[in-house]
DNA sequence: CGGGATATTGACTCTTATCAATGCCCGTGG
DNA sequence: CCACGGGCATTGATAAGAGTCAATATCCCG
């Protein structure tokens, strides 16, 4: 195997051998992409803002989150793509927002110039592109809603039933990212996240197993205070 | 003509006669769409949330603004589209948002179900559409780093700017909407907005040569201030 | 040109950010 | 297996920014 002997520490940079070409293509989750699959390790860099645009890509494994920065360090995470997303559609020729791995991710990557020539690929398959691509729109307008209207509970509670709809087990939701990423998603800090969580806890809406796990346990109660 | 006799009074709801379909077919800007153009009053619907989705515009003149509300009346607008711009696409059967006219706008709509069929059009067509979908995700994005991470003052000076790019006189900005629309878009209050337009003036990046006409006096004053 | 909508300005409140201290988990190594 | 350590999370006290309510002022729209 190709598997590197150690998975640096999340502070040190992350050098290129961090991140693996896995040796045998593997299936995708979803259909519409297949290639050579990479694996990054925790927190590493998938492309960088400012990056000539090259590839798309499918999860197979893992979290990406794609965020943007500020100058001064503010942050604001536009999505978490999970097991079966499709993401890094551009375009221009540089990338506008960067893609990093939030827990050990495997991505199926796909070179766009190949996709993109003509010929190679059928009406159909640009239709089901523009699917995506529409969708994740409509998914970044309902979050801008959520950023821009609503209060701190509410916007956490939204992020918990949303977390749970993409979620193999509903009930039971397994956080992937810490509460640094989840306040950049919401545009919060991640100390009123930590307090938003506590506020439901005592609702009875929520139990934390862990900082990490969280039950659902009263979905309307979440569903109410998050005004749908 | 099939000119009405009288256009609403912006209280009173637009009736069936108030939206106009125009006689004859018009250029518009460009050149991806032609179609039939029809002419909404200020303040009408185009299409609202819920409706089945039929059709997707290019505004000829005026702007189009779409937004969603939550139960309460709270409401995020996600966008503004001026001359030229394509608004409209949905990826499932039915409207997730509302699109409104702010000032008396003509439209060019399509049939997507025409657009859609195969044999119709060429896969370039589909990639047109799939790079307007693409570059409204980004601006989208850009907009809830805005909503999500800047300061008031930061959120005016950023839609000044950005109506600038998009005007035709860059120095002297036409804001067809009132303040409510520009708070709905940049997700503060009517009154923060006003309050930040007149500081914006003490600092003399800004003149306003009535509520909505503005003249940019410091653009790199205005660019400081935005934090990009 | 007239009047109702729209915008500005002011006083005060409240939510959330900021700064700071403590606690907890989890992985690591003894 | 347990103790240790370090990032991560929680909780508290205070401050700042934006919201709310209210009273004019102004502007455009017809």
């Amino acid at each position: 195997m190709l598997q590197h002997a150690e998975v640096s520490s999340s502070l040190r940079p992350f050098a290129k051998s961090d991140i693996r070409l896995d040796k045998r293509p593997a299936a995708a989750p979803s259909a519409i992409l297949s290639g050579m699959p990479m694996t990054y390790p925790r927190g590493s860099e998938i492309y960088g803002e400012g990056e000539p645009f090259g590839h798309i890509y499918q999860v197979v494994s893992g979290v990406v989150r794609i965020a943007k920065l500020l100058p001064d360090g503010r942050r604001q995470i536009t999505g978490f793509y999970l097991p079966g997303d499709i993401f890094g559609l551009e375009a221009g020729d540089v990338r506008h927002f960067s893609a990093e791995a939030v827990v050990q991710t495997k991505v199926v990557g796909f070179r766009w110039q190949s996709l993109n020539a003509t010929g190679t690929h059928s009406i159909s398959f640009f239709q089901e592109l523009l699917n995506v691509a529409i969708k994740d729109l409509r998914h970044t307008q309902a979050q801008l809603l959520v950023v821009g209207r609503k209060s701190a509970l509410e916007r956490v509670a939204a992020f918990l039933l949303e977390m749970s709809e993409r979620s193999a087990s509903p009930d039971l939701v397994e956080l992937s990212m810490p509460r640094h990423d989840i306040a950049d998603y919401l545009g919060l800090t991640l100390e009123t996240v930590s307090r938003m969580f506590a506020e439901l806890k005592e609702l009875k809406a929520i139990a934390l197993e862990g900082a990490r796990r969280v039950r659902l346990l009263d979905r309307d109660c979440l569903a109410g205070v998050s005004t749908n």
